[in-house]
DNA sequence: GAGTGGAATCGAACACTGTACGAGGGGCGC
DNA sequence: GCGCCCCTCGTACAGTGTTCGATTCCACTC
């Protein structure tokens, strides 16, 4: 049983190519061009380095995208230890997303392979401390971070999907949804309260739409946790959440403030 | 703008081949062996016929793809709307989920593809009923059918995850474990209280053990909505939920009583 | 029945993929 | 100088999705 993250970088003396060099390079290339656009030969242009180069550093393209996944992981902004975990929670929940969002290839890699890397472990491990310190207790400390990193994951899925699509078949938003009216109008000729549904987002900003989706299970997500804190008795956080939901300004950040 | 669900089926005389069969065919395919196995040259070696013949049927390989993730959706037991929502819901997280288990490589095609397919939409039209019985309203019965879905989908990603890695590593769950440890014992030598989580999971059941997380974060997410329905003073269901969380027996699915 | 037209199938070909293999270069310690 | 080992790279192979044009086959009209 052999992984990437036991087996040791190459020495560092490496004078032309290195396993960092090949991981940052990967990922400009998967930004700016999306994952069918990564191939080994592809990525060695870019190196200005021979295609099969590549394979002295890394033993195959799976191994290359497992350090490539943990790098987008490491860019995910750690959780605040010392903020109350209803924020901290919701500061990781947005950053994660903010950090798929720039990486839209980074979901399609988490559907495909077991995250192990140093940077997810880091991650995690901030997690698990900030439900401790909320009043989590063992296996439910796995249970509640591992709910939050569920929604989040799913909820941006479908976000990333949609704004891929826009991406290469070259449309904006308007035109998408106009396009997405006449599928509608077809293949949900049976079912016209979701026409009625669909009518209700015309004109609206969908960008903005979709943060207040996001925000709203969010919300859902955080007061079911806190919901389970209250039934089991734990000792709540140093800053114990006021009745009738969390203190307003806390939660969302600020590009959304009163945008209901 | 053109797509799948606009443009009709061809003939349905077609002698040899017809496209409910290719999709047919295909998800046998995938089922067997896996997204990477499914290649047309092969798809077509099941079907008895010419590789490029498929083309007649569908457009290309992308546009299988999205009948193949569609015909998925149509396997997903509808929520009935006779049940009390939060039954309704909790069975449909759990059809959802198990039949994203038997087509492990159905959550890699919903990272990458917007889902607007008959079944899907008959699937959330069914998804927004439940929630208008349950007293949602207006936008709110998107955002709260989407946080469901999030988190079924969010859960389930790295189960699958999971899954395949050892079905081609031809490992069994313990053996897994075990390696697991023994990354686990490098990559988070920071980490100690890691370990130690790591640890509580020594000897239990490993799919019992990610029921129960699941299962906990779907009563979350059900409590979160609910504290919403209440928020908003909505009218409730014709079946209210009593008084500190639901009757026993009507959420979980027979496999899982009393494995606390 | 002969003939015709379109529906459907298919083989060959193209550009591209991941990677195994082995030949080489280049810098180091002796 | 020599050998050694790290590293690079060209070549080759099997396999991919898809295009194109030729071919078959069936249902129809005369």
């Amino acid at each position: 049983m052999t992984s990437v993250w036991t087996r040791p970088s190459r020495p560092a003396k490496s004078p032309a190519l290195s396993r960092p060099q090949i991981v940052r390079a990967a990922v400009e290339l998967l930004d700016a061009q999306g994952m069918d656009a990564l191939s080994m030969r592809r990525l060695a242009a870019r190196l200005g380095s021979g295609a099969t180069s590549i394979y002295w550093h890394v033993a195959n393209k799976d191994e290359l995208l497992d350090l490539v996944l943990d790098e987008v992981f490491g860019e995910v902004p750690l959780p605040e230890p010392e903020a109350s975990w209803r924020e901290a929670a919701s500061m990781f929940a947005y950053g994660l997303r903010a950090t798929l969002f720039t990486h839209p290839w980074s979901v399609t890699l988490i559907g495909n392979r077991v995250t192990v890397g140093p940077n997810a472990v880091r991650l995690t491990a901030r997690l698990l401390e900030t439900f401790t310190g909320a009043g989590f207790q063992g296996q439910f400390l796995d249970r509640a971070s591992s709910t939050l990193l569920a929604y989040v994951l799913g909820a941006t899925t479908p976000e990333v999907a949609w704004r891929s699509m826009m991406a290469d078949s070259g449309t904006n938003e308007h035109e998408l949804f106009e396009a997405g009216r006449e599928v509608m109008k077809q293949t949900a000729r049976d079912h016209p309260e979701l026409l009625a549904r669909y009518a209700d987002y015309e004109g609206k900003d969908a960008t903005i739409v979709r943060a207040l989706v996001f925000d709203f299970g969010l919300t859902c997500v955080l007061d079911g946790l806190e919901a389970h804190l209250r039934r089991s008795g734990a000792s709540p956080s140093p800053f114990p959440a006021p009745e009738g939901g969390p203190p307003p300004g806390t939660d969302r950040p600020e590009g959304l403030k009163g945008a209901r």
